[in-house]
This record gives C-alpha cells, structure tokens and sequence, in this order.
DNA sequence: CGGACTTTGACCTTTCCTGACCTTCATATA
DNA sequence: TATATGAAGGTCAGGAAAGGTCAAAGTCCG
C-alpha cells in the first residue's frame, strides 16, 4: 500500500497528465478533504515530490480565492539538466559557476542578456555574504535559474 | 472564478487600454455600483493593483465633481532604471519586488524566459535565508539584475 | 536500535471584502 | 460674502477564507 505522500504525488501528476497542459490548480483544503488528511499534508507533498529539482514550480496564494498551482517545466534536454544539478552540488564558488555559465553559453543555451543576468545573480558583489554561506546561496540561486530558462 | 478585485482590476486596465490613451476617469461609486460592491472596495483595488511598482499613478478629488483618475506612467528607459534603483532600496520584500517585475514584463521589457529567471532568483524559497538578511539580499541581487539587463 | 521519512495539529500570515465613520469640495442660499 | 449642505472620495478596523510553518509524534526499514 501506497504511501498517502505517494497517492498524493500521483494523482497530482496523473491530473497534470491528463489535463494535456502543463498547470494544474488547486485548492489545498479540498485536497485534504478528498485524501481524508490534514492540508499541511499537502504541503509536505509538495515540498518533497514537486520541487524545482524534480522539473516542477509551484505557486500559491492565500485568503480568500486562494490557491496552489503546479507548473511542470518542459525539459527538452533532462541529461543536460541532470549534469548541470549534479555539477552545482550544494554548494559552489564563483568560478566554478562562470565556467558553467560559459559553456553553456558556447552552447547557444543562453543568450547574452541571459548570461549577463546571471552573472549578476551569482556575483560575490552583489551576494555580499560571508563565505560558507555564500556558495550556498550561490548554488541554490543558479539552480534554480537555469531550471527556469532551460525547463521551457 | 476570478475575484472581485480581479474582476475590477481586469475592467479597469480594459478601459485604460480601449480607451488608447494613458489615463482613465472613473467615479468611485458609479463603479462600485456596476460590481455590486462597497466603494472602499474600489480603494483596496487601486492601492493593491495600481501602485507605482506597477507603474500607475492615482490621483483623486473629493467632494461635488470628485473623480478618481488612473494614469499609466509612459516613461523612458533612463527614467525607469532611476525610479527602479530608487524604490528597490537597500531591502526589498517578494511582493515589492514582484510588483517591479510585473511592471517591467508589461512593458514589454522582460520576456517570458527573463522574468523566470529573475523570479527565481528573488524568490524566498530559493534565497532560503533568515528575515532582516534575505530582503536586503534580494535588493541587492534584484538591482544588480536588472542594470545588467537594462542598463546595457 | 537508529535514522530517515511521514503524518498530524496547533498556531500564524496573507488576502479579500465590508461597513461605520471621517474629510473635502462645489454650490446654493441667506 | 459667509455659511450650510449634499455629494463625492478616504480611512480603518474587523471578519472570513484561504494557505504556511514548525515541531512533535508516528512508521518503516536496514
């Protein structure tokens, strides 16, 4: 027997499918109710099994009409995507990350307003934080930017 | 279904837009009327949807001929990047800096793919950083994006 | 047993909408 | 002219309807 985290997921994604679009909208309390669970179960779903990482955007607002949309990102180039999350790791220094904003650009993934956008993002300049930290954030902030451009 | 304010906030714009200029005369009651609502409702739409990070401008007058007039700002890209650095600040919140991308998108100065990327990277998920520290963070990088996109 | 993953529930924040009450202004009138 | 009046719009607090957070308790598996 499934997990509830996994029924969830599932039916989540089996209604991503099936809507033939790539967002999906809805109601946190409903879902809960419908899965017979707390709604910060929901949450827990969401902040496991849609993540940046696994291609997925999620938004949400609150009071009255809110809601909880799910966005899948189309990656046309998933070993790409792949590697590019393998090489940032948890962490990564400014070098390290030019280079992969360089070869990428080389690629012709990145256009150059594109590329100096991140540039910026991942500027020890700008960033202005202490050190351990620093590569962190680094790494989290590339991450997810170039899921968002590279993920359609 | 779309919210009341949404309801309001879409008709306006519509109006601003058929009208083909860059300002809109409205009587606040009138209004009310047509959307079956409380006039203050009309308040919470202009203060939450027309703020100058969106780029609007309201002005009003009370009493017998008071009138609440819309104004779209049109301005140059110098003129911009100035209010730009200058409402951003040394702190900035999400919503704050939302609204500024919203603003840019709709005129047509961010495409899809760049106001992906910039979201991503202000987005307190992914700075993941405590309070005081994360807005001052998101200033920083946000300012910093946008001149080198902008700024050329 | 111990660590990782799930599940729950109490409490918090945000967003929307309303209504009572306040302020301002053009104009009619004394 | 001075003032009264009615017709605007403005403010603010409160309530309801979402979703968010976090830590404790429970489960599963090596």
């Amino acid at each position: 027997m499934p997990s509830l985290t996994e029924q969830i997921e599932c039916w989540l994604k089996e209604q991503l499918i099936r809507s033939r679009e790539n967002i999906l909208e809805i109601k946190r309390s409903e879902l809960a109710q419908e899965f017979d669970c707390v709604p910060s179960q929901v949450n827990y779903v969401l902040e496991t099994r849609f993540t940046v990482e696994r291609g997925y955007l999620v938004q949400s607002r609150r009071g009255g009409r809110g809601f909880i949309r799910i966005i899948k990102l189309q990656m046309d180039l998933p070993e790409q995507l792949q590697l590019l999350r393998d090489s940032i790791g948890a962490s990564i220094s400014q070098g390290q990350a030019e280079n992969i904003l360089l070869h990428l650009a080389e690629e012709g993934l990145l256009n150059r307003r594109e590329k100096r956008v991140l540039q910026a993002a991942i500027s020890r300049d700008n960033l202005k934080v202490a050190l351990p930290l620093r590569d962190m954030i680094r790494a989290r902030l590339l991450k997810a930017m170039l899921l968002a451009l590279l993920g359609e």
